[in-house]
DNA sequence: ATGAAAGCGCTAACAG
DNA sequence: CTGTTAGCGCTTTCAT
């Protein structure tokens, strides 16, 4: 049985090992490495003595000295499955590979920095981050430290990767698909942030598309803004709704459109009274009890796309840096039917 | 602007510091431990070259010696709303302290064992882990080497804590519920696992009260398993529901039971024909268009607890072991009514 | 092919 | 109150 707790064992380190085999802490190291140089024997009796102390090598001394094997990942809001899609993508590309990845949930706000700073004390081997509250300045510093890709940045950086879809296109979809369906009075439900960043970020980018495309038609813009959380998208939505003027309303984000697919429900209007377009395509978008009509940027392939950006830095040694744009798609669902009467 | 990518910037050390501001490692070393011992001179000094230099110390070289001020956390699956709950519990609890969390997604079937010990190669001072497929005998050796409260884990373990909900309970409470509605065909929908930690796990114990509930009724179980994943669960409640041989399915869990909601509607069908519960009360089953009937294991509170409960370790040094039990819920919704008149 | 030794950046005794 | 020193467990020249 277990040994009474609180006595903490210590684990074996690469001395115990070398010990309890008869050679050296070098050549330890160079079976755990797969390093050239060790005769077969060797190998052998150095591996069983491994397998015998159970013997793991520690992530922080070996960091003192090369490399930590993992992959940093900052991920703004755990709770927007399009980001866990990401994740999923990403972590499906790292299988096999030595690296492993972590990730640093972010603190809300404008602390994106924090994060990726502590992924960076960390020595990560390189980091995948989702931080539009970041200047520009100080993400290329940070990427001269560290080989890094950024997700949903528009700027052409010149120290890091960025990986993108063109949102611009994706809102223009999604706006010209409400208009041939017949709408004429149309929403735009997004995220408000500082005015400095927010015309490069994706939401910034997909607010301008909706007003460029709305006015090429002659259409009246009508913009509300609201937090990054459920309760005031709840409440933004609902106001937009209630007061009568809309027919549709194109939404920043998926995990948006369902808190106005809510609101919309507990005004006992469906998505027949007031469409509802969102973005990202999310798993759920698809449920029939949801059936959002979004713009896809393929999730999942972005993550795996990120992780090859970043091994190609950190195992291929690239130091130039490259921009890559997803081309994102328009589905279309039950919540953007044409339009019916006005309310009032 | 930024110099030449490639170039990678060293970044400073307390050498460094040290040298700048003419002092010794150890007095840097002092003051950003906030340690005693130190003259407000000696400190605001010292505190102005850090600043200049935008010093941090590396976590490796700090684990070498002491601690790593990291909480690790292992979650099963991204995809799960009820765990990414916990995760923000979790977070929320943890702001302000020193300590930084870093999650550690798993790696899927029995693989839970890896991403543990993964995170204990990187010394974190303490791990939150919901491992399932884990023998408690090698859980017991880990928790002899760090701090861990594990979740969902009702072995009475010595070396660790443990924090579960009061599956038993939670599932009596879905069942009886059904019952009381009139419903006498129930089925089980679960997730299957080895039969050696069954018994033991969540799903098992649910199961088990799922059965013995039925059958205090006089009432016959139908039991449906499924592996972890969207497509096997829809897979599963479809055949449950095609078979036309009951009225209602307690699902093991909400991400699941939400499968069998596409499916029912997939069929053309709703809960008035099937009634459907779930459990764990994910944020998506109180949406209007979803309203699933399910058993809140209150996942924010428990990510709470789990941290506080890990602190009182690492903080608090406690060595003996603590295991909460909470008291789940039910959360009646739309997803139950009564029964409509068998489809064949 | 193998091992000895230096050192990564920090913390913790211990001297002064 | 301050500085010196000895490691923590690895990787990496560099001899042998």
């Amino acid at each position: 049985m277990a040994q009474p707790s609180g006595e903490a064992r210590r684990r074996p380190s690469m001395d115990d090992v070398a010990r309890a085999a008869g050679v050296s802490k070098a050549a330890v190291s160079k079976v755990i490495r797969h390093a050239y140089g060790v005769s077969p024997e060797m190998r052998d009796r150095v591996e069983r003595t491994i397998a015998e102390l159970e013997y793991r090598p520690r992530v922080a001394a070996r960091v003192m000295r090369g490399q930590s094997f993992t992959i940093g990942v900052e991920i703004p809001n755990l709770g927007n499955e399009f980001f866990t899609e990401v994740m999923a993508g990403a972590s499906s590309k790292l299988r096999g590979s030595p690296y492993q990845m972590i990730i640093a949930p972010g603190l809300g706000d404008g602390r994106g920095a924090q994060v990726l700073e502590s992924l960076s004390d960390r020595q990560v081997d390189g980091m995948i981050a989702i931080s539009p509250g970041v200047s520009s300045e100080w993400l290329e510093r940070l990427g001269e430290e560290i080989p890094m890709v950024m997700l949903g940045r528009h700027d052409r950086a010149i120290s890091y990767d960025t990986l993108t879809n063109d949102d611009a296109l994706g809102a223009e979809l999604a706006v010209s698909h409400l208009i041939e369906r017949g709408h004429q009075r149309i929403a735009h439900l997004t995220i408000s942030s500082d005015e400095e960043s927010w015309p490069r970020t994706p939401h910034g980018i997909r607010h301008r598309a909706y007003i460029d495309t709305l006015e090429a038609r002659g259409l009246t813009p009508v913009v509300s803004t609201c937090e990054y959380s459920s309760a005031s998208a709840y409440a933004a939505g609902r106001e937009l709704i209630a007061s009568g003027q809309i027919t549709a309303i194109f939404v920043g984000n998926d995990a948006l459109a369902i808190e106005v697919l809510r609101a919309l429900a507990d005004l006992d209007l469906t998505t027949d009274s007031v469409a509802v377009v969102g973005y990202d395509d999310i798993p759920l978008a698809s449920h029939p009890r949801i059936s959002l009509t979004t713009v896809s940027q393929f999730g999942r392939h972005m993550g795996a796309l990120a992780i090859e950006l970043l091994l190609e830095r950190i195992v291929g040694g690239r130091t130039d840096s490259r921009h890559e744009v997803v081309t994102p798609e328009l589905r279309m669902r039950a919540s953007s039917a044409a339009p019916a009467p006005l309310l009032n």
